[in-house]
DNA sequence: ATGATCATGTAAAGCGCTTTACCAATCGCT
DNA sequence: AGCGATTGGTAAAGCGCTTTACATGATCAT
């Protein structure tokens, strides 16, 4: 006797228990008062048949889903990863659903799931990319509905945004490198064009500037967030006829990279060369010296994100200002007084 | 002038075309043969419209939704992250969305996504868990549509199945610790119930017999797979009267705990202590020392689970046996001779 | 000329749910 | 007794799409 039961549908409970459908639904969202028998008929009614509102007819009769999307360029990157985590959760205590989509770093990519999902799969989109846009993808982003970006500007996008403090994350690396003896540096940075490596950049230099030193002394690598850019400008900064005494990464991808050209090379971090990474979120401390470095807030910023996207969604008017989540130096043993 | 336009539904493209409904949609699902002229009506004013066919209608009707649901414990973890970008990209390639779920390693939410997703809310479900289940979940899976379970067992399940190598990758493990002349061994393992943790050991005790070594010498340590377990085993392992010259991790996290253990201790991996982590994700290359490890294919795992999860919703028969991935002995540095 | 066949469509039901617009019966008041 | 308000419901439209069943005219062999 195979029990082929078919899934109860609304219909079906409302047979059960002898009411509309009408009826039954009001009552399950809670737009209807009834007297105490007739709910309870109903509650054991959907109990005794398993019954769960099918969420595409939900979507599809109120026009929204309970879920949101987030758009991200690779899952499998930690940091990445991390603020897909708290994104997640924070939905998660939201009553969202979370649906992922890596993009790979490819335009059509997100292209594709702006429109997909910002279509009607999902209520709103939190975007994060590490591309720098020509302008079409802004548009989408405009043209969808609720969006929040996050991480690194879409430029001329009007949504809610959420970024890290990375100016005075640049600051703080400068100040601690300064304060060790530092005056030859060198900055490594993500695609010159990205607002992320920009005003991590910005901020180094201020307090150089600050400290009044000499700007001109130190050098800018500019390329991508990855170990094989690290490994790349670590070999040019060290090859340079005046090498830097000291170096700031602007991502743990690209201090990874610097990390292996100098065990390779011999050069010992913390020691012949300093180093202060951006992000914090590999287990740095468990490096080859343990990295010191600047701690986004990932968490944070998914929550905040998370909150935000509400607000979008209720229509509110978002803030004007993208909201700057603080960041955080955490000293360990990867910057000492300069050598020459 | 406010451009706000209604999103097109196919009526519109149809009333634009002076086609009917059925005739447009039918011709976009390629389900009908049109004279050249009408398809080109057609499509130029899907483009025109910008016309995109609404998801949930789509799935409300047809009963399927073109995406699959991947419940995993947690996507911080740079395994599970792993694990998720690799059944996303093979997703994305077969044409299916992804919907993410975290279960933090809650039973309830295990149950709760079981519920939601294998409802309707996506054509399949990719199960991946760490904990050890007392039947409710097993329950749920067999009644759940298209499940693949991945990476641990889920026991009572009939879901299609894909782990790795587990045996081999300990028997990979001690061999290589054997030769290196080690005989005094620890295994550090996840919850002793979890199968993964149990045919890693298992592999491990093997070769021990093949070797015609004593069993007796090897103890075992379990707990579950993170750093705090690491730390944990790593402490009462080298505090135990006769401490082992090498230990096998179960996991890159564990690994991380002795690794830091021994740093607080001063004891130098590869030299004092030799050390196999399992998994291989991190970028255990860079740790000091790096660390051999034996390694998981996680992307092949991620892709295979697709598969056969397209296989479980054509409703093939998927086959009895787990689908094993084979795992591989990375040497790098932290096994030596050893010293006592 | 006649039916058969094919090409090119159309009308309408149904997927499962929400919600608006109603309605009948009861109750409390004056 | 008569009135409005409240209680406890119902019927039906509509969300956007797919698909089945049917219709119309042209083509073709006989």
């Amino acid at each position: 006797m195979v029990s082929h039961r078919k899934i109860a549908t609304l219909r079906d409970v409302a047979e059960a228990t002898n009411l509309s459908v009408a009826t039954v639904s009001r009552h399950i969202n809670g737009s209807i008062k009834l007297p105490r028998d007739t709910m309870e008929r109903i509650d054991s009614a959907i109990q005794r048949l398993n019954y769960r509102p099918n969420p595409h007819a939900r979507s599809l009769s109120l026009g929204r889903t309970e879920s949101i999307g987030v758009v991200i360029p690779d899952i499998a990157n930690p940091f990445f990863a991390r603020l897909a985590a708290a994104v997640e959760r924070a939905a998660a205590a939201y009553g969202l659903g979370v649906m992922l989509c890596a993009t790979l770093n490819q335009k059509e990519r997100e292209l594709d799931y702006l429109q997909r999902l910002a279509r009607n799969h999902v209520d709103g989109l939190i975007f994060v990319t590490n591309r720098v846009d020509d302008g079409e993808v802004a548009r989408a982003i405009n043209a969808a509905k609720a969006v929040v970006v996050m991480d690194e500007d879409v430029d001329g996008t009007t949504a809610s945004k959420i970024f890290a403090d990375n100016e005075r994350g640049g600051a703080l690396a400068a100040r601690h490198l300064i304060a060790a003896g530092h005056r030859r540096m060198a900055y490594l940075g993500g695609a010159a064009s990205l607002m992320s490596t920009r005003e991590r950049l910005r901020g180094f230099q201020s307090a150089i500037d600050e400290a009044g030193l000499d700007p001109a002394l130190t050098a800018g690598f500019f390329g991508s967030y990855t170990i094989a850019h690290g490994l790349e400008a670590a070999r040019a900064m060290l090859d340079a006829p005046e090498p830097p005494t000291a170096v700031f990464a602007a991502s743990d991808e690209i201090a990874l990279g610097v990390l292996t050209v100098c065990r390779d090379r011999g050069i010992r971090i913390g020691r012949d060369l300093s180093l202060v990474a951006f992000d914090d979120v590999g287990p740095l401390d468990l490096f080859d010296p343990p990295l010191t470095a600047i701690r986004q807030d990932v968490d944070s910023m998914g929550w905040q994100s998370v909150v935000r996207m509400l607000d979008a969604i209720k229509g509110e008017d978002h803030q004007a200002a993208p909201q700057r989540v603080p960041v955080e130096l955490i000293v360990r043993a990867s910057v000492g007084p300069p050598v020459r």
